[in-house]
DNA sequence: ATGCGTTGCGCAAATGTTTGCCCATTCGGC
DNA sequence: GCCGAATGGGCAAACATTTGCGCAACGCAT
């Protein structure tokens, strides 16, 4: 009777560093060590076993790295908002550069609404070697579950009070660069559409545009809170349309673009003319905000670099845990449009 | 001179199945039972385990199940391009509904751009249970190890030849209650704003749009591409403002809302009233069609359930590796606002 | 020839969970 | 009082990798 057996150096299961150490003639641990390149390993057998290696299609078993080792190149992320773009391209932003370093994103939770503590699980179970957050304030039991197992957390465009470094755009500065831009275009009537979370980005930005007025001797004549969407920002550039011409201002500032784009909308269906009656700045440079229908002066974010030093924050701090927390605020730029007036000589020559 | 040494039982490192069965007196294997509610194993066991477990801070470790088990409770996903909210709409409604099941999310790529080779080795080091695609073509490298490995692939709002199920829209049907609606509004001088990827999604839209003219007796009077942005839909749109008065359209479909706003916008600019002069009509129902300033005609994706099949047809694939490549297709929803005609009373009743 | 440092590699433990198989006890039916 | 089945749980292998330690061999200087 014949039996058929499997020769089992042909076997259909996926290449181990077992099956490269028998190929190879030397102990798994070698395979281990020759193939992360550190270790004091000969230069022959190196080269011998990367070549067994790529012939026979090996695949490190993340897993089982991550059962031994402690670490498992993943890093948490938790995205914010749908409908705000400048999350959605800091998200892609995120995916393009985690993937360069090496690394892998496990999508905590996105959008608003709180993280359920199964959701925050993910952190442990998967022993995630560090975390990303943008948007959201940062809850207290992902926090708390950070820091007690070690894991290192950064802050994208919003800095929490504990337990988290961050990574923010200066947010008072490029709010101030608006207010000047504004002031010196001529406008005395404006008016803030911020925000009341206590977020820290909204907070800097309506502080440092609020401050900028105040040195030149002015204050905004009206502030409205915009919620942050797009919405609120609609909402708010109706009220203001819809203000008697006298008492209207000649200028807006939305702390953020997305509001922007909503102001700029209602003063459209309004029959308000942007160019003419009214400027409109923002905050946040999506990529939107230059499409001609807007043509919005915002404050752009350096987002790869925001992005880039986040993730050296983050990776500095696993191979360190005591390194203590640390803040980066990244200067933006300033990019004047059409939706405000057109800009004085002296300004254009800075 | 005094030790200090650590009560093992004590101990801070994280809770396991063998710290748990110490506890209870037990095997681990019992322990491992006990948790996930299989086995047989007496009531009492099972709830002094469960107890036990809650006051330990017990969280199962996801690399040493994966090693054991073979299944990671990963899902693979590969997201669209940023400028386009539908896939940002999809990937949060997929992030919501993959949690909910229980699993997470390892984010390989999103965006345009091809998939390199070393993301897709993400796939396989880490064990990925089932794989989600939307937008990109099914890149054959991936879909050779996911075949290769036996991973599930289902793609999302597209159908491709090999090795996947998919779940859709049901493009034909919906594009031909587009067209029907503007025929039925009186239009006959009709433009179609199209795009010539080969993506499934793209044909079906044109073809049962085109169809339904045809039937009708009638036929695009324009064909225009596109390219699935909003840049392209922009310029398309401002080819047909600048068409003179006779020879220009009474009536734009967009096979896509991202195109459909570039269309409405270079239409507002060129200074054409869109109620009056001009119909125009999208298809993906993203939430930003609603808003007033565009108010668009279009036929909605039922994306919470499309999620929710395609992942059904994922864990099915995950239980039953045998199962046949299954495609679903799901009928949309025609939303009729102001960016056509005023309907005719005749078809409001319907 | 001795001592010492370096190079190159092997040994084996450790990581936490799952799962097939086995064993003891109990129970019900006859 | 016996048999078969059901119940409750234990044993140990297996999963793939990392890493501290050990050890032999070799080179080089004394």
């Amino acid at each position: 009777m014949l039996i058929l057996m499997r020769d089992p150096t042909l076997s259909n299961r996926r290449a181990t560093i077992v099956t490269l150490s028998r190929e190879a003639g030397v102990a798994p641990s070698t395979v281990s060590r020759a193939l992360k390149g550190e270790g004091r390993i000969s230069a022959e057998m190196r080269a011998k076993i990367g070549r067994l290696a790529k012939e026979l299609g090996y695949t490190p078993h993340a897993s089982a790295r991550t059962m031994s080792s402690g670490r498992s190149g993943l890093i948490g992320i938790v995205g914010g908002p749908a409908d705000n773009p400048f999350y959605t391209e800091l998200l892609h932003e995120t995916v393009r550069q985690v993937v360069d370093r090496g690394m892998r994103m496990l999508m905590i939770h996105a959008g608003t609404g709180p993280i359920e503590s199964r959701t925050a699980d993910a952190l442990l179970q998967y022993q995630v070697d560090g975390c990303l957050f943008s948007s959201v304030e940062l809850p207290s039991k992902i926090a708390s579950v950070c820091a007690a197992n070690g894991v290192p957390v950064v802050m994208v465009n919003r800095v929490a009070r504990l337990h988290s470094s961050a990574v923010t755009c200066d947010n008072a500065i490029g709010s101030a660069q608006i207010a000047e831009l504004l002031v010196r275009g001529g406008h005395r009537q404006i008016a803030l559409v911020r925000t009341s979370s206590s977020s820290s980005t909204g907070i800097e930005r309506d502080a440092g545009f609020t401050r900028y007025l105040e040195q030149a001797g002015l204050r905004p004549m009206l502030r409205l809170d915009g919620h942050s969407t797009y919405e609120g920002g609609f909402a708010a550039g109706q009220h203001i349309a819809a203000l008697p011409a006298g008492k209207r201002p000649d200028a807006v500032y939305a702390i953020s673009d997305i509001m922007a784009f909503g102001v700029l909308d209602a003063f459209r269906l309004a029959g308000l003319q942007v160019h003419a009656d009214m400027a409109v700045a923002g905050f946040d440079g999506v990529p939107q905000s230059g499409r001609p229908i807007h043509d919005l002066t915002t404050v752009e974010q350096p987002l790869p670099a925001m992005v880039g030093r986040a993730l050296d924050l983050l990776q500095a701090r696993m191979l360190d845990k005591t390194l203590t927390d640390e803040t980066v605020s990244l200067r933006g730029r300033l990019i004047i449009r059409g939706s405000t007036r057109p800009v004085p000589d002296y300004m254009s020559e800075v």
